[in-house]
DNA sequence: TATTATCTGTGAATAAATTCACTGAATATT
DNA sequence: AATATTCAGTGAATTTATTCACAGATAATA
């Protein structure tokens, strides 16, 4: 099985839309309804689910509880995971009290940063420590994915530290490209570029509409 | 001109980078370079540039200066625009303070929140108002892009208002998908989602090096 | 000054992603 | 009970995106 970095993003949102479905009591949700709430093509998505040997019923769609069991099952999702967040500035204390990580299944289970006194003066329910203990604590709570937000220029050396000591995945909050070894998953949320990017399509948007 | 969303991803990648290359003092950057540093291909890299009719010079590549002026005008990315952010919990008030923003072009003039306790014990430089008065101060400022950062309830809500009061792009943090107008530009980022699609990357990686 | 190396720009080729079109099946309707 | 409707599943067609391959050009080198 191979899928697409295309593919799997829509099974995550899927996964997370049969939750919110799973809440409110719904049923059975079809391909059309996921392509509308997800934000794609009912065709897209049912070649997406074939690719897993979806179970969907005739008139009826996807049975919401079986088909979310299953892609946790498949993706481990509903495993819950240890993460950890690396800079304690106003960002990453926010990450630290994010309650929506804990809900889906994403358990922060450390805090990191590298000014001590700041250390000192967090109140949070989350244990933090200085980057000094990075390793030995990764290690010893099993946390697989590093969450980092620490200024432009000490990026890289967080990640390496991470990786180093075992993580297997990194979102970088942290405004530059990162480098990761091959076998470690990253994925960068640069707020900046978000907003360049809505900026640079509405031009585009307003340029295409003139014509 | 029709760029995919995917070239013009790129092409924000890219400017960001002339950016911190200019400040170093750099002249030129080759295809190989821009690639490598944004993770793509060079290939890919100029067939983007091609499309704008970019000025590449043999054997020296792209001048950081005037290419980066080139792509700031036609993107209009160089022109200051006001942001504003709805919803002052631990993340808005994170990203009242966020630093990049001001240096990259986009100016946060405004805050807004429903709770006006909260309002008046906000420390920050930035004007804050109750979400009553959006509308009123969006237009005043002449706000172009809104950034959500309410909880999942309020969402939708918000970005009724703020498509309302005439912005021109959402950057939606909450994590819930969010009707925008056909002629409005909105990108969702959701940091479970983020975190579940590095997982599900990380299991599929595993299977099939197993394999 | 001749030669070599390096880099852009772009049409063509390839690969990947999406959409189409139709089959089969089960529910709903008359 | 017959018919119409709606939905999944999937190979084929189409569209889109990426990669290749090479011409053209300029700087560096000998």
């Amino acid at each position: 099985m191979d899928l697409s970095n295309n593919t799997i993003e829509r099974i995550c949102k899927i996964f997370g839309h049969l939750d919110a479905l799973e809440k409110k009591g719904v049923d059975f949700v079809s391909s059309r309804e996921l392509a509308e709430e997800i934000g794609s093509t009912e065709h897209t998505i049912r070649k997406d689910i074939s690719l897993l040997g979806g179970p969907g019923y005739t008139r009826k769609g996807y049975e919401v509880r079986t088909f979310k069991k299953e892609l946790g099952a498949k993706f481990l999702l509903t495993q819950k995971r240890n993460a950890c967040i690396v800079g304690l500035g106003r960002l990453g204390t926010a990450l630290l009290d994010y309650e929506n990580f804990q809900e889906d299944g994403f358990e922060i289970v450390a805090g990191f940063d590298c000014n001590v006194n700041k250390i000192e003066r967090i109140r949070t329910n989350i244990d933090v420590f200085p980057v000094g203990r990075l390793a030995e604590i990764v290690r010893a709570r099993s946390i697989e994915l590093g969450i980092i937000a620490v200024p432009a220029e000490a990026a890289q050396g967080v990640v390496d530290q991470l990786t180093e000591a075992g993580v297997k995945g990194v979102l970088n909050f942290s405004p530059v490209k990162v480098n990761v070894p091959a076998n470690i998953v990253h994925l960068d949320m640069d707020f900046t570029n978000a907003l360049r990017f809505i900026a640079a399509r509405f031009i585009m948007k307003k340029n295409n509409d003139q014509k």
